[in-house]
Formats: C-alpha cells, structure tokens, sequence
DNA sequence: CGATGTTGCTTAAACGTTTAAGCAGAAAGT
DNA sequence: ACTTTCTGCTTAAACGTTTAAGCAACATCG
C-alpha cells in the first residue's frame, strides 16, 4: 500500500511538500502540484486514515455504544438514520458493544479512552443509572436520547404521542380506555403513563387503576395482560398496546375472548409494525419517528463536535388511524 | 488524557516498561509491576487506538459497506449478528456508506486504502458488477455474500427454501402455484425462481409461465402483480410472494378480488415479516436467518483476517406453516 | 544596490504506541 | 576469579501523517 513517502519520491520531493499539495495548504508551485498529483494518482495513495487521526487528534468517526436490548424494528431505522446522518458530513460510524459480561457503562468508558472517536452516542442513557453519571464526567462530545436532564439530546416526545392516542379515542367514543405498558424501569413507561392521564383528565374521564397494566415487552406479555383486561367486569371498550409485541398479543387475546377488534374493542398500538396496514383489521398505530431520531442524533452530536450550537431536539409520534380503532 | 508517557513518570519507569507490563511482554520485576498497574489504575489510562494501530498495522476493526438499499427488517438484524459476532472476537464494527453520489463501490475502495480496517464485509456483491471485480484485486480480507464465486463467502440457499415452500404447497394438494418474483436484477429473483422450477418439475407439475411475475419490491408492485395473476382465466390457487412488501400487496388484492386467503387462495411470503403470526389468516412464511448470516459473516472474516481456515457457509431459511396457506 | 518580502521547498518534531537492540548488574557455571 | 547466561530495565527507531520553523532563491521597493 503506498504511503506518503512513496508519493514523495516518485514526485521527486519530500513527503511534506505532498501533504502540502493534497491538502491545498501551503505554496506549491503549479508545475511541482502537478506532478504530485499524478503520483499521487498513479500510485493510487490515500492518506491513512490512522496515521492522520493520531497527528490530527480527530477521526471524523462517531461512537455508537450499541445497547444490549435492541428493539429489532426501531435499532435498524436508528442506525439508518444515523449512518445516513453520519455520511452526510464525512464521518463514520464505529458500532461498539458489550462483550460478554460487560456493561455498558465500560463500553461507553473504552470507547471514550480509546480515543479512537470524536464523540458518542448513547441511547436509553435513561436506563442505566451509572451511565448518566459517566456522562456528565466525560469531556468528550456525547448525544443522547431517553433522558431530558442531559445535554444535548434528542428526544422522542411519547407523553405527546399518547395524549394525541387517547384524545383520538375519546373523540371516537371510547369511554373506557385501558392502556397496556412497557416494563416499568423503561422511561418510556412513566412517560405513556402521563400522557394517558393528561389526556383523559383533560377530556375529563375518570379511569380506573386496573386499566392500567403492564405487560412487558413480549407477545406473551401483551396476552396475558390484555386477558386480565377483558376479564375484568367493566371491561374496557379501547386497549393501547405500548409495543408492537404487546399489540400483537392483545389482537389475539381480543380473538380468543370471542371479540372482534375494531367493534368490541378498540386496540391501538404505540408502535408500529411492519405490515399494520394489513393486518384484520388493519391496525391503527403510533409512528415512531425512528430514522428521523437517528439523524437528528448524528447531526447534533457533529454540531457539538465542531463547537457549533447545538439545541436539544423533539420529535413526535405520528398516529395513524385505520380500521383497528372504530372506522 | 493520560499516555504511556504519564503512566511512566507516575511509576517512575520509561515508556516501554509500561508497554511490556501492559502486554504481558518483555520481562520485568514484581515490584515494578505493581507500580506501573497501579499508575496505570490511578490515572485510568487506556492506551490509544489510534497509536496502537499504527503502529502495530491491525485495528480489530470490521469494515462494513452499508448498502444503499437497505431492507429495513434484514438489516437490523444482519447488523445485529455482526456486531455481535465481531464482539465475540474482540473486534468492532464501522459501518462506512455512500456518501451523495458515491458508488458503492467508491466505498469499498477508500475503506481498504484507508488503512483503518483489518477485513471488510460486503454485502449483495451481485447487485455491482464493478465490485465483483474489485473485490478479487483488494488483497485486505474479504467476505461477502450473494456471489457464490468470491470466496470466503456465507449464503443463504435461497433455492432450497423456495424448493421447501413449493413441496409443501403441492403437498398441501395446491397445483397451480405463482410466483411474485423481486425485481429481476436480484440474485434473489433468479435462485427462487430456480427453486421454484426444480420443485415443480420434480412433483411432475406442469406449470404456466404466466404464474411467474415480477413484482419489484414495494406493496403496490405486489398489488399489481397479484390483481394480473386473479385476473387470469386459468387464475393460481397458491401465490408465493418473495418479499414481505410484495406478500402484503398480495394479501390486499386477494381481499379486493372478494377472495379469502388460505381457503380459495393460498398465500406464502419469502421473508417472514415482523406479527405474520398475527395476520389473518396467519402468514405462512419463509424465515430468513439474517442474524445467523450477520453472526457468520463476521466469524468468516474474522477466520480469514487471522489466517484461520474459512469455509464457506450456507445458511438456510425455514418453512413457517400457519394457516394462509390452508390448514 | 542593499533591505525587505514573497515563493517554494526542506528539515525536523510531534502525535502515542510497540519492539528490537543495548546494556548494566546479578546469578550461575567452569 | 572469569566467562556466560539471565534478569530488568533503557534507548531509539519505527508506524504514516501534519505542520511549525528554516532557508534558499528570487522579486519588489526605496
């Protein structure tokens, strides 16, 4: 592989003149550019990009410290979002995980002595006590999303999304509103939480605590819950499934009740599948914003890398009403 | 951030003893030992990537052309498997694309001229002619996928799961089976269609070529392709569609042609998507072993990088029976 | 015509590591 | 007691860049 040095001597000059050249920094006459070029050319040389990181102080590569529990739908739009964010202003981006037994805490901690990137993204700082500590410590750049008291960050507006839910259901009639969450140490549990009652007080519904139930985050989990729900004497008339996985098992427990979802009971998830358009009936939805998110993270994270300002972002949910929530 | 430099004073060593009693190389006493570790603790040093790589010209590090077009359910889990399996082995994951107007190609090229990635991964090396050819030049580890004819390659035999599928809708007692092909350019299109062909012919069925249609890769192209296979006199009674965009068109045109699935038509997608099991009628599916493929992928090149014996690899997609395609 | 800039290149140091080679001093063998 | 071998450290070069500083040669100016 050529180096510098070899572009150096078959243009007939010293490495520093070439650096000079290829960087348009420097006073290189015309005649000696040219020839550097073409050298530059023939030997096919580009600059390795270690070697310009360790004099430069700076990789234009962004961290990712990859969680442990990946969402499958919303984690490939996420990295999407942020490989496109990433390219669109020449950095790249290095995917870093635990090993086994690790947290992710200590890879937030390696990556960031390892000095390899210029600054990190973190996602869900939220769940992980230790690492909103390590966060504020860290003097490298970093961008997070899940928690507001971090600066920047980026955030997904949920209380929002689920007061435009529940508000849709209660314009729709819907008087008995129940509401199926993620495990409760998830922010995203206590943020539902606050929309749904905002909503409903606002629309000035009483609602009855064992509306409220948490399910989890699997299949199983949104079928056991949404059993109890329809068990219940005064059963609800509308379900919103926090996750794609907890609406897929309340679909099929309002099946096994001998119900029919749309007309006994409203179902509503607070993310949205692949292929909800097409289920029986097609399921109305919360669209998670989640390319937009990955985006957002990678420019903001790039703007407080270059000094420039960098405010902290919302993004919205976006409903979308089929025929799973009364036509 | 501390360096060797500030570690050796600390300890009252030179930088190279650091270096040794950090590798576990050269030889040195106890006594220093413990006072270099506990420098090195004290100050949480961690040596620097960047030197470390250049000096020693390896940077545990996968480089991953991120494709264009990306199906955003394989792709997070094809990542998923790479990260983790690039983890295991004590290897990160930078994921490089396209910037605008870049060819995929361009990519693969900076990557391994910049010198920051001891292997690369390329995926759907079919869809580029040029890189076929670029691939076999680049001396830098290579592994990819979708070509059979660059080697270390793991793929998934398409063909065997399309053969699956047809056995099991002929002996479902389905004779006149379609099929929704992707678009053409695809690898995909020609091993299914392959598949499809082989098992046909060795069930001794006689099949119409009017039943094979490319459908692209979006719902509507399915629509389309599904509203033309029920139009036709002699219409299919099973339709495999190969991708879960084209699967959901399919299942709408059924509905629109007042048909119902799994009773006057059978429907199997080639790419299970996300709650199939939740449709209705649940979706019989082809699933994919993307994590798997992520997952060996990265072993593969990680093998080849060491100069570890790396075979080649076939991974195969599994049948799936729910009741679209009878009971 | 000598002082002063400017242009175009070179020299050399630096970035933070690793590692071959060197070299004292101690232990061991003759 | 004198070589030899080991132990434990240091010196210095190397990895491939960038960039401040140096320095000729030449142009400009009073």
């Amino acid at each position: 592989m050529a180096t510098i040095k070899d572009v150096a001597v078959a243009a007939g000059v010293k490495p520093a003149t070439v650096s000079y050249v290829l960087n348009g920094t420097g006073s290189v006459s015309t005649a000696t550019k040219a020839r550097v070029l073409q050298a530059a050319e023939a030997l096919h040389y580009q600059p390795s990009h270690t070697a310009r990181s360790l004099q430069r102080q700076q990789s234009n590569t962004l961290g990712l410290v990859v969680p442990l529990e990946r969402d499958p739908a919303a984690w490939g739009l996420i990295v999407n979002g942020l490989v496109d964010g990433a390219t669109a202003q020449g950095f790249e981006l290095l995917l870093s995980t635990a090993a086994a037994g690790q947290t992710e805490a200590a890879v937030l901690a390696e990556l960031v002595h390892s000095r390899r990137v210029d600054g990190v993204v973190y996602l869900n700082v939220a769940s992980d006590g230790e690492v909103v500590q390590q966060g504020r410590d860290v003097h490298l750049p970093l961008v997070s999303t899940g928690r507001a008291d971090i600066h920047p960050h980026v955030m997904i507006d949920n209380e929002a999304g689920m007061v435009e839910a529940v508000a849709h259901l209660v314009v729709q009639g819907y008087q008995r509103i129940a509401l199926i969450m993620p495990p409760l140490e998830w922010t995203l549990a206590e943020e539902q939480e606050r929309g749904y009652r905002t909503a409903l007080d606002e629309a000035g519904i009483d609602w009855d605590p064992a509306w409220l139930v948490e399910g989890g985050a699997s299949e199983r989990g949104g079928y056991d819950a949404a059993m109890e729900l329809l068990g219940q004497d005064d059963r609800p008339d509308a379900i919103i499934a926090a996750l794609a996985p907890l609406a897929f098992g309340t679909l099929q427990a309002v099946h096994d009740m001998g119900l029919a979802t749309g007309r006994d009971v409203a179902v509503l998830a607070g993310d949205e599948p692949q292929g909800a358009a097409y289920m029986e009936p097609p399921l109305s939805a919360l669209r998670q914003p989640y390319y937009a998110l990955g985006k957002q993270l990678a420019g903001t994270l790039i703007a407080r890398i270059r000094g420039e300002e960098c405010p902290d972002h919302t993004l919205y949910p976006q409903l979308i009403v089929r025929r799973s929530c009364g036509e």
